[in-house]
DNA sequence: CACATCATAATTGTCGGACAATCCGACAAT
DNA sequence: ATTGTCGGATTGTCCGACAATTATGATGTG
C-alpha cells in the first residue's frame, strides 16, 4: 500500500548524485574533481559527509588519486580492480573449483576464438613472448603462474571485447592458487601448458578461431584434470588470489 | 635493503583490514559489526576514519544495513551489486553492443545447458510461470522486458552454479534497455521471445542439456537481428539499466 | 625563452568534540 | 497482544583545528 520513504543518508545521496554524473559522462574519465572544501560549499554538506560519499565511489573506482598525488580524478574502473572484487564476491558465495571451471570451459574458447579473428600483430607477438618465457626456463612454481595468467590476460584483451577482458579477471584470478598447486606436484604441467600455450599461439597468428577455440577447450579440460590428478577435490571453494589496489 | 613504508592512509589500512577478517571469515556473513566508537577505540583512530573505511567496505557491499536499523551487519554481496557495479564498468569502457552480445552467446546456452542438467523441480515451475505471465497478457514494454530479465536471471540461479549467477546478471542489466526497444518496435519480437522461452521451459524440465543450449543459441542470436531490425547500429554503446542499490 | 629552485598557499588526512534524530529494548498501560 | 512510554546507545551530521604534503606561482639562472 505505502512505498518506504526516502531515508538515504546524506553521503549516500551525495555519491549517487555524483555517481550519475560520471555515468553521464558530465564528469569525464581523467578530469579532476573539485576539492572537498568545494564540494561541500556546492552541495551544502559539511566536508566530512563529502569524504564519506567519495570514498564509497573510490572503493567502485569510478575516481583514483594517481600517483600519490592529492587530486582526485574521475576514472574508469580498472579491470583488476572490478575482477577483484567479482572473485571477492564468487569467494563469498561459496563458489567451488568445479563453477569456475565450467565458467571457464564456456568463456575461455570463445575469448580464444574472438582474439583469432580480431587480434592485433602485436597482440600475437606479446602471447608469443609469454609463451616464450614461460616454457624456456623453469621458472619457480609462483612465478610460473603469474605467466599463465598474464597469458589469459592477454588472450583476453586480444579478442578485443572489453566484456570478455572483464568477464575473463575473476576467472584467472581463482583459477591462479589452484594453478600454483597443480604447476607444484605435477612435473608434466609444465610441458603440457607449453604445448597448449604455442598451439594457441600458432593458431591465434593464423587467425584460425575455431582451431584456437579448439586447443582451448583442450587447456581448460586438461586444467581440471591437473587439478584432481593434484588431488584436489573439484568442490573445493575457490579463493582469489589477493591483489594489491584500492 | 629497506622495504618502502606503508603510506597508505589510515581508512584505507583500516578498510584492508577489516576485509581481511571478512573474507577469511573471521568475520562471518550475517553477524553485526561493533559500533563505530568501539572499532574507534580498538583501532585506535578516530570515529570519523572509521566511517571512511565503513563507506568503502559498504560500497564493495561486503557490509550492509538491514531494514533501515542501525547496526551493520557483515554480507556477501548482493548479486545484483556486484552485476550493476560490473555493467558500470562496461559502460565506462565503451562496450558495444556487439561486444555484449558476443559474450551472451558464448555464456547464455552453457548456462542453460547447466540448468537442464541441475535445474530443481521447483525451479522449471518459476520458470514455466515466468514464461506464461510474458506470454499470456500485452504487458507493457517495460514490464515485458522486465520479465525477460526475470527469466534469464533464473535460468541462472536453475544453473546452480554462482559463477553463472554473478556472469549473467551484467549481461542481461546491460542488454535491457535494447531489448525495452526491440519490443517497443518490432510487433513480432514478443512472439518470439515466447516462443524461445516455451521450448528453453521444455528442454530443461526434460533435462535436454543440447536441446536448451542450442535453443538458447538461437534466442540469443535471434536478438542480434532484432537489435538491427529495430534500426539499431551493433556499435550502440551500451548504458545499464540504473538499479536502485547501495 | 626554457628550466630548475624555492617560498607560499591550498589541500588532504586525521583528530577532538558536539548534538539532534532515531533506533532498541524494557517496561507499563490499555 | 497490541500500543504507549522512556532512557540509553548509536548513527548522521556538523564545526573547528592542525600537521603533513602537494600544488602553484615567483624568482633566479643558463
Amino acid at each position: 500500500m505505502f512505498e518506504p520513504l526516502d531515508h538515504a543518508p546524506a553521503y549516500a545521496r551525495l555519491a549517487e548524485a555524483l555517481r550519475e554524473r560520471i555515468l553521464a559522462r558530465e564528469l569525464e574519465p581523467g578530469s579532476t574533481l573539485p576539492t572537498e572544501t568545494e564540494l561541500a560549499r556546492q552541495f551544502a554538506v559539511n566536508r566530512s559527509t563529502v569524504r564519506e560519499a567519495l570514498r564509497n565511489l573510490q572503493s567502485a573506482g569510478l575516481l583514483e588519486r594517481r600517483g600519490g598525488g592529492k587530486k582526485l580524478f574521475v576514472s574508469r574502473p580498472a579491470v583488476s580492480a572490478v575482477g577483484g572484487g567479482l572473485s571477492e564476491a564468487l569467494s563469498l558465495h561459496d563458489a567451488r573449483f568445479a563453477d569456475v571451471w565450467e565458467a571457464l570451459l564456456a568463456v575461455e574458447p570463445a575469448i580464444a576464438a574472438a582474439a583469432a579473428r580480431r587480434r592485433e600483430p602485436a597482440q600475437v607477438e606479446e602471447l608469443a613472448m609469454l609463451a616464450r618465457e614461460f616454457a624456456a626456463a623453469e621458472l619457480p612454481a609462483d612465478q610460473a603462474v603469474d605467466r599463465v595468467g598474464r597469458f589469459f590476460r592477454a588472450v583476453g584483451r586480444a579478442s578485443g571485447n572489453p566484456v570478455f577482458v572483464i568477464a575473463n579477471e575473476p576467472l584467472v584470478q581463482l583459477v591462479e592458487p589452484g594453478l600454483a598447486i597443480i604447476i607444484d606436484r605435477l612435473p608434466q604441467a609444465r610441458r603440457r601448458i607449453a604445448v597448449a600455450q604455442a598451439a594457441l599461439v600458432d593458431a591465434i597468428r593464423r587467425r584460425a578461431g575455431s582451431t584456437a577455440a579448439s586447443w582451448m577447450r583442450r587447456h581448460v579440460e586438461d586444467f581440471r584434470r591437473g587439478f584432481e590428478a593434484a588431488g584436489l577435490p573439484l568442490d573445493t571453494i575457490v579463493r582469489g588470489t589477493p591483489f594489491a589496489d584500492r
